[in-house]
DNA sequence: CTAGTGATGAAAACCATTTCCATCTAGCGT
DNA sequence: ACGCTAGATGGAAATGGTTTTCATCACTAG
């Protein structure tokens, strides 16, 4: 897996409009993250293992991506916006570590037909929500170092 | 009410550090907003209204309310941050129109319940969470006119 | 092969937020 | 009251992520 390798990512790119092999690369690289990644990251990241694609190619797929709900995105603190490839339809909602950085999904229809039952009551309609999880994994508590 | 009116705000700017006519008037502002509003806005408000205020006065006056558990903050879908005065303890999820911006609290002891109960079965510790929900309210939905 | 439309990327534009720094001021000791 | 000093202020400049611009390039159709 020097750099370039069209075949890596399947039919997704298509529906992003025409498939180029600068989309594909970088669904792979989101692919590959397995994680939430910001554009800068992965930009470097690119770039790092010799791959040619500009940041603005990446701010548009990866915006396209999420536009077309193959990507979640969340804001961290700084208001950076960090995307994460959807495998499925669902997973929705992530627990990450406030120290290493890594997340894993959670389950979340509670929290699904809590939001339902909100908008039911507060005479909203359309109801839409962001839910974001941070805590310490357990690699991370453990007796010696947190983040070394 | 012209402009300076260091009686309005109680002694919460004393919370805050040395009690200055500008943190009092940043506060009242941010109360009588009573719904979330950016610096940038806050602050063209404050100027509109003839008030004397830096914006880098606003921004650490309301990074600081917010720091002392005076105000609760959100990210809107640009990443802008928005402020809005906590009058008491609790209250920390709110529903905003799309449409009309407005805002209302909601009831969240079951996401609290929630979160809680994730990081018991995902051995993460610590868990600290950010909810948002945003809908369409009634006034919007109606028959006539949305965002008039 | 050639044209045409969409995609790319380097650099400039944007813009919210932060930092600098010279000036001002509230609070305190005298 | 008066002057001192640490803390606060605000205009301007710096930051830094994200978006736009625009000239060039690469797919796809004909």
């Amino acid at each position: 897996m020097t750099s370039t390798d069209t075949t890596s990512a399947p039919g997704e790119v298509a529906l992003l409009g025409r498939p180029t092999q600068q989309r594909a690369t970088v669904l792979r690289a989101l692919i590959d993250s397995e994680d939430f990644v910001s554009a800068q990251v992965l930009h470097a990241r690119l770039i790092a293992a010799g791959n040619r694609v500009g940041l603005s190619t990446i701010y548009r797929t990866l915006t396209a991506l999420a536009e077309a709900g193959l990507a979640d995105t969340m804001r961290d603190s700084e208001g950076e916006r960090h995307f994460r490839h959807r495998p499925g339809p669902d997973h929705r909602h992530y627990l990450r570590c406030r120290t290493c950085g890594r997340s894993v999904a959670v389950d979340s229809h509670l929290v699904e037909r809590w939001a339902e039952r909100i908008g039911a009551t507060s005479g909203f309609t359309e109801i839409s929500h962001t839910v974001e999880l941070t805590g310490i994994c357990a690699d991370c508590t453990g007796p010696t170092a947190p983040a070394a």
